[in-house]
DNA sequence: CGCGGCGTTGATCTCTGTCAATACTTGTGG
DNA sequence: CCACAAGTATTGACAGAGATCAACGCCGCG
């Protein structure tokens, strides 16, 4: 665990208000884990014993139905703590997870953490912080579902990509298109053809490259309420 | 405030944990407040200072846009509390609230009860209780925006108002149906149609009353894959 | 009685899922 | 170096679901 990742740890609401002595306390074993893409981290109502920050990599959050078929609830990315809720409840866990890249992660054990929960109230604040967090954002994918065509939904995808920059930019796809696809609530062939009604707006793509030559006509798109051509 | 009414704060997971008196020590002002349907409760990017428990009636959380629409996020029945996440971050509210009928309303100070969470670090466990509670809520309607037909997500929420009977059932509707509708994510036609197309499996609707002749077979219906009819 | 809000119904259109065919990329083994 | 196979992405044709627009019925209320 290097400057950098230390870096990371110092970002997120949850551990970024901790000494380092106390997130040290927190981890279970090594303190950096690394995955080979597509290794599952825990399953749906497995006892929640772990949570988990990201250094590098994206991780997935899908539920599954008795007839195997899976829907992608949220895909976490680097500087994200996530399963801390549930995992300080100790009760088990609603969804599933499973690396998408290769990743490295630290895992945080839930029984030490309750344990200082009570000399450190500092931890609790920092953990609702973190799970108020998660709430704001299934929020907003709640909205975007309900209220944008799937053309805006991409839109604002790629804009959570970007951060707040203005202008012209180019960014690389952290994921395979069949996972933004379930990820935004659709079918991959639907993606395509969301990717190609954008390039009007100066969106163009070439294998996982996107091209972005206007940041704010996308974000002005993302945004309308009526499709506008 | 009755005996009714502590019943109902006994029955939230955050609440419910707390003795009276500390519930009581966290209250600003009036232990309820009455608010008439349609009152704003607070908008979104207010100063998060509030959250509020449910005696009666239902409130809506919704976000606008800057061109003025809005979008349903979700809505709140008695017994629920909410806002208690964002409110605990001492940020600014991400959604707006608004009683959508009358409204007995129990309203909680983020000041005194991060005070009181210093103290006391049990607090803090109930609060995650809550925040872990609500962030399974939106998991399922994202996957249910996701996975279901509208007839389905409609089958689903005539069920979450019928709890866990079996047989037959009388349900009331407990507000507006294009209400109802927003909260499903599609249109009031679109509801209707599924309303209709639910009648083959012991669904009738009478104004706003709704009769299920088979709850059992309801389920079945609201949790298949493929639309068997 | 007439008006307005709410809900339903009907006709039509658009979009997305589905199914299928076709590149393109990558990796493997001859 | 090439042939081949497997995984991934795009494209086209088609059918179905839901949105849209418009008309009508119902009901409460002045």
């Amino acid at each position: 665990m290097d400057q950098a990742d230390w870096q990371r740890i110092k970002g997120s609401p949850f551990l970024g208000v901790l000494p380092d002595d106390v997130v040290q306390s927190l981890i279970d074993g090594p303190l950096v884990r690394v995955f080979e893409k597509g290794a599952p981290l825990f399953s749906q109502g497995d006892p929640a014993q772990h949570c988990y920050f990201i250094l590098d990599g994206w991780v997935k959050i899908f539920r599954s139905t008795a007839q195997g078929t899976e829907t992608v609830v949220h895909i976490f990315r680097p500087g994200e703590l996530f399963a801390e809720a549930v995992m300080f409840m100790g009760g088990r866990y609603p969804v599933s997870a499973e690396t998408v890249t290769q990743c490295r992660l630290v895992r945080f054990n839930g029984q030490k953490l309750r344990q200082q929960i009570g000399a450190k109230p500092q931890l609790a604040l920092g953990m609702l912080a973190s799970a108020s967090q998660h709430l704001k954002v299934l929020v907003s994918q709640v909205e975007n579902m309900k209220r944008l065509s799937t053309s805006q939904r991409l839109a604002d995808f790629l804009l959570s990509l970007c951060g707040t920059a203005s202008g012209a930019t180019r960014i690389l796809l952290p994921y395979e298109k069949a996972l933004i696809a379930g990820r935004l609530g659709m079918k991959p062939e639907s993606l395509s053809r969301s990717l190609a009604r954008l390039k009007p707006l100066g969106v163009t793509v070439e294998r996982d490259e996107v091209v972005i030559s206007d940041l704010d006509k996308l974000r002005a798109f993302a945004e309308a309420d009526i499709e506008t051509e």
